[in-house]
DNA sequence: TAAGCGTGGCG
DNA sequence: TCGCCAAGCTT
């Protein structure tokens, strides 16, 4: 790479790299996002690691949009580490349930029963972070900046787009990852590597963005390689994805009761795979490799409904049919009977939800 | 190493 | 509308 010897770390005479992260600092110091898991820079106090942790979890792969609700329940239901150790999965997995990777959720749990194992106190080194489940390296690095002070090398989607404009990197993502991980260790201060990670991830979202950035007011344009060369907006250059399949399947509503007493069978999804441990309906072995074989699972009289709910999953497409059924006391499937005035509390996973809003607007009293 | 794993917003 | 994308981790 070319960024390594350019900024061999002429950090000490003003210039590169030094003047990069200062010039940055600056910055955040007049243009920080206000967001409610953040500490405001200069502000003095000190961060809370359990929300510095709770909040990387969430904007794993998520946008602050979506994360600051949760944020706010989490909090609110579970104030501490020890709190959210204490409490009961299916509570956890059900508050989570809408935010998706619903492994963050498990991990999560996991994680934080680890940390009161070892006395309620998280690791407060990178190497220490990154051993806790759900905690990879770049959420250890973020912890330990922002929650620890620590200096260490965050390196997230946001980064690796400044970083790619900054020195013009146009190997493709993700085989520039190692070139962008040497640059960004290059640029990153010895004090306040929290507030430079987070200065970074800002100026992504909100200056240095995917389409159309805007350099007129980036404090390090007169920095960027790529504003220079004229290609800021063509960078980074990503190895083309491959085409998502379009799966089949179809979900069951299996109802039972009469007026307040009307219940729906729900199942509980297998421990891996797809919706992991989330409440769900019962459905026919959809899969991201292949169509479910739209077999009931218990013999009754099938009805199915107009509705069809298509959802898009990272790697496929899935539409899927909805079918529905009276119970007539034969066999079910294992489950629980959940009240159907209360399905908005069971903590099902969006397709899920849309699944079963389809079935009450198509099957609105269950008898015919 | 590359694939598996959700969801909602945006242009 | 629809493909791209977001504070990635795990296996």
């Amino acid at each position: 790479m070319k960024a390594s010897s350019e900024m061999t770390l002429s950090d000490k005479d003003g210039g590169g790299a030094g003047a990069i992260a200062r010039l940055l600092l600056r910055w955040y110091d007049d243009h920080a996002r206000s967001l409610p898991w953040r500490i405001a820079p200069g502000s003095g106090e000190s961060p809370d690691p359990y929300r510095v942790w709770l909040s990387e979890i969430m904007l794993q792969q998520t946008t602050v949009a979506a994360v600051a609700p949760y944020f706010a329940e989490f909090t609110r239901r579970w104030p501490t580490v020890a709190d959210l150790a204490a409490a009961p999965d299916e509570d956890v997995l059900a508050a989570w349930a809408g935010l998706g990777y619903y492994a963050r959720a498990r991990n999560l749990i996991a994680c934080a029963r680890e940390v009161v194992a070892a006395g309620g106190v998280f690791p407060d080194t990178e190497e220490g972070l990154r051993a806790l489940p759900g905690v990879g390296a770049y959420t250890a690095a973020a912890i330990a900046a922002i929650a620890f002070g620590r200096r260490a090398v965050v390196v997230d989607a946001n980064v690796e787009r400044v970083v790619s404009r900054l020195f013009a990197i146009r190997t493709p993502l993700p085989a520039s990852k190692p070139e962008i991980r040497t640059a960004t260790d290059a640029i990153t201060p010895e004090d306040r590597a929290g507030d430079f990670a987070q200065a970074m991830m800002d100026l992504g979202a909100r200056v240095c963005t995917v389409r159309e950035p805007a350099c007129l007011i980036c404090p390090i344009a007169n920095h960027c390689d790529a504003r220079e060369q004229g290609i800021a907006a063509i960078l980074p250059a990503k190895t083309p994805k491959k085409p998502r399949p379009e799966r089949t399947g179809t979900a069951f509503w299996i109802e039972r009761g009469e007026g307040d007493a009307r219940e729906v069978l729900l199942v509980s999804r297998p421990a891996k795979g797809m919706l992991a441990g989330m409440r769900a309906l019962p459905s026919d072995g959809w899969s991201a490799r292949g169509d479910g074989d739209g077999v009931p699972p218990v013999n009754a009289h099938w009805q199915v409904l107009e509705a069809s709910v298509t959802h898009g999953f990272t790697h496929f497409t899935l539409t899927m049919q909805l079918m529905a059924a009276r119970h007539d006391g034969g066999d079910v499937p294992e489950g629980e009977w959940w009240p159907v005035a209360r399905i908005g509390d069971a903590g099902l996973p969006t397709l899920f939800a849309r699944a079963a809003a389809g079935a009450l607007a198509c099957w609105p009293d269950g008898d015919d």
